[in-house]
DNA sequence: TTGTAAGCGTTATCAT
DNA sequence: ATGATAACGCTTACAA
C-alpha cells in the first residue's frame, strides 16, 4: 500500500485555500495574508509536504542545475577546484551535477547528452577534449551542438570555433615564474618532464619553458624535455629516462605535481640522493605540502579561479553580459624542494 | 528572440504521427512499425530534439537520481569511494548528485532537503552526523523523516533507531590486523594517534586497539593514545605531544593516513629520525604510496565496498529485497614505514 | 488578497 | 500499430 504523494492540492484542500495560494507561499510571493500563509505552512508541516522539483522545473523552464565535467575527481587538482565551485554554487542556490569522464571521449559525450536532457543551465568543462590540440571533428561538432543549447564554460582549455566562455590560469606565466626562480637560485640546466604532446596545456607549458630558457640565455636540451604522461608512474618513467642521460640537469620541472611525486620515487628506488636535483611541480595539490621534500610548485589561485567560474555562471543564469575570456594569475609557492647552486 | 523548445508534439507534426507514437520510440516501445520509427528518429535528429528529463520524471515518478552526501571530496578517502560509485552508477544509468557537507550539520540538512525535493531514489550518506556517538535529537528526527520518504544507505556509520541500510568496512578487524603485524615485527609499545572521542569510527578503533593490545599481552598506556583530529595538522599536533612523553612507543598507528602524514612532518621539523618509529596509517589513500617512507596502512577494499553500495542501490530502485547490513573485510597493505625491532 | 484555468513536456490508459 | 485523452505537480496569466 503506497503512500499517496502529497501535492499542493492536498494542502489547498485542508487549508481551505486554492492551490494558487499554496504555490504563492511556496514561491514566497508577498501577496498572501500573513494569517493564511501561516495556516498553509502549518498544514504543509503537518502533511509532510515537500514540493516536487521536477514539476517546478517543468513550469519554470529552469532547473538551477549546473553540469560539471572533469576527468577524475580523485585528482586533487580537480577536486580542489570542484569543491570551491560547489560551495559557492550552494550559497547561490545552484545544484551541481558532477561527472567524471576519465578522459574518455565517449563518456564525455554521454555526460553532455545527459546534461542537455536534464536541462542544466550551463556546463563547466575541464580537461579531456578541450585540451586536445587536434580534437576530432565529431568532438568539435558535438560541442558546437551543445553550445547552441546551453552555455559552455571551459576551464583551462578551449576549442577552435566553439562559442563559449573561457577561464584559464596563466600557465605560461607560471612556467616563467618557475624558471626565473630557478635561475635566481643559480640553475642553468633545467629539465621539464611529463605531459603528452598535443595536449594544449602541455604544449603551452613546453613553449613557455623553451621561451623562458632563451630569455634567460639558457640552452634548450632536447633530451631534458621528456614527455610521458600525467600520473605518478609517468613521472617515474620520465625520471628513469632522465637518469640515463649522460649530462644531467640540476633542476627538474614537472608538468604537474604528480609527475614529480613519481620522479622522487624513482630517485629513491635508484638510490639517487634527492638533493642532487631541485624539483618544481605545478598545480599545488595538497600532497605537495606533505611529500618529502615538500614541493615548490605553482598554485592556480583556486579561490579566485573558482570565484570567477561562479561569477560567470551567475551572469549566465541571470542573463547578464559577462566577459568571454578571463585569465587568472598563478602564484609560485616556495617550499623545500629547491636548493641554490653554489 | 528565443528559440522555441522542440517537443514531441513538434516531432509528431512533421513526422505525421501522434505524440504518443513519438513517445513510444523514445521509450523504446517495440509496438512501432520499423519504418515509422525510423521516420520519427530522423525528424528528431533534424529538429535537434532532446527529451526533457523533468517532464519524464514527473510522469514516471522516477528520477534515476541518487543523492550522495560526504564531508569533503578533496579527501581521497571519500573521492576514491565516490568515483567508484559514480562509475558503476553510470553503467546502470543512474545519475549521482554529490554534496559536500564539510561536516556541518546545517549543510547536511540543506542537502537532505534538496534531495527530497528532487525526489532522488535513495541517499548514500558518509561521515558527518552518522558518525556521532551522540547525534542531536534534531539530527536523528530529521534522518527519521527522510528515511520514511527515501531509502538511506549509511556507509561506515549508523544512527540508533533510524531505518536504513548499513554498509561498513570491518575497521575493528583492520586495527587488529595492524597490531598483529606490529607484534610480529617485535613491537611491544604501540601508540594510537588522532581522531576525536565521540566519533563512532574513532571509538570503534580505540576499543579495538585496546582490545588487541590486551590479547597480545601488551599494556595500554594512556599517554600513547592521543586524540586530536583527522587532518595533517592534527597529526602534527598529536606527534608533538607524543614526542614530549618521557617513555616513547616504538610504533605509531594513525586513526587515518592523513594524521600520519602530519606525524612524519613533525618528526622532520624536530629532526627526529623517521626510522625511530614504525608508522601505520588507515584508509590507504593514494598519497600513502607517495610519501616517504611509503606508508603501511589498511585498505578499505574500495572495489568491493563500492560494488556493494551499487548493489544495494540497484535493489532499492528495482524494489527487490536486500541485506540491511553488510560488512566488508579490510586488507593490510604493507609498505616501507615499519621496521622490525631487533 | 484570492481563485480559475491554462500550460509545461512527458508517459500511461484505454480505445480503435 | 496507432491515436485521443488524461494524468503528473507545479507556476503563471488573468480575473475577481
Amino acid at each position: 500500500m503506497k503512500k499517496k504523494n502529497i501535492t499542493i492540492y492536498d494542502i489547498a484542500k485542508v487549508a481551505n485555500v486554492s492551490p494558487t495560494t499554496v504555490s504563492r507561499v511556496l514561491t514566497g510571493n508577498p501577496l498572501v495574508k500573513e494569517s493564511t500563509r501561516r495556516r498553509v505552512l502549518e498544514k504543509m508541516e503537518e502533511l509532510e509536504f515537500t514540493p516536487n522539483e521536477a514539476a517546478r522545473s517543468l513550469t519554470k523552464k529552469q532547473t538551477n542545475m549546473i553540469g560539471f565535467i572533469l576527468p577524475d575527481i580523485t585528482n586533487p587538482f580537480f577536486s580542489q577546484t570542484y569543491i570551491n565551485v560547489e560551495r559557492k554554487a550552494f550559497e547561490k542556490g545552484y545544484t551541481i551535477l558532477l561527472r567524471n569522464s576519465m578522459n574518455s571521449s565517449e563518456m564525455e559525450s554521454a555526460h553532455l547528452r545527459e546534461f542537455v536532457e536534464r536541462r542544466v543551465e550551463c556546463i563547466v568543462f575541464m580537461g579531456g577534449r578541450i585540451n586536445k590540440s587536434k580534437p576530432t571533428e565529431k568532438e568539435t561538432a558535438e560541442m558546437n551542438e551543445v553550445s547552441k543549447r546551453v552555455p559552455l564554460i571551459m576551464v583551462n582549455g578551449m576549442m577552435q570555433g566553439v562559442d563559449c566562455y573561457t577561464i584559464r590560469t596563466d600557465e605560461e606565466e607560471g612556467v616563467r615564474s618557475i624558471i626565473d626562480h630557478l635561475v635566481t637560485l643559480g640553475h642553468k640546466e633545467i629539465s621539464l618532464i611529463g605531459g603528452i604532446k598535443g595536449v594544449t596545456t602541455v604544449d603551452l607549458k613546453v613553449l613557455a619553458y623553451q621561451d623562458a630558457l632563451k630569455k634567460n640565455g639558457l640552452q634548450f636540451h632536447k633530451e631534458w624535455q621528456i614527455y610521458s604522461g600525467f600520473g605518478v608512474e609517468d613521472g617515474r618513467a620520465a625520471m628513469e629516462k632522465l637518469l640515463k642521460v649522460s649530462k644531467k640537469p640540476t633542476a627538474i620541472i614537472g608538468i604537474n605535481d604528480m609527475v614529480i611525486y613519481g620522479a622522487l620515487k624513482e630517485c629513491r628506488e635508484q638510490n639517487v640522493p634527492i638533493n642532487e636535483f631541485s624539483f618544481v611541480g605545478f598545480d599545488d595539490i595538497f600532497p605537495s605540502d606533505i611529500v618529502y621534500p615538500s614541493l615548490t610548485t605553482v598554485n592556480h589561485n583556486y579561490e579566485i579561479l573558482t570565484s570567477e567560474i561562479i561569477e560567470v555562471i551567475k551572469k549566465i543564469i541571470e542573463k547578464k553580459d559577462s566577459e568571454k575570456e578571463l585569465l587568472i594569475d598563478t602564484k609560485l609557492i616556495i617550499r623545500e624542494s629547491c636548493q641554490s647552486i653554489k
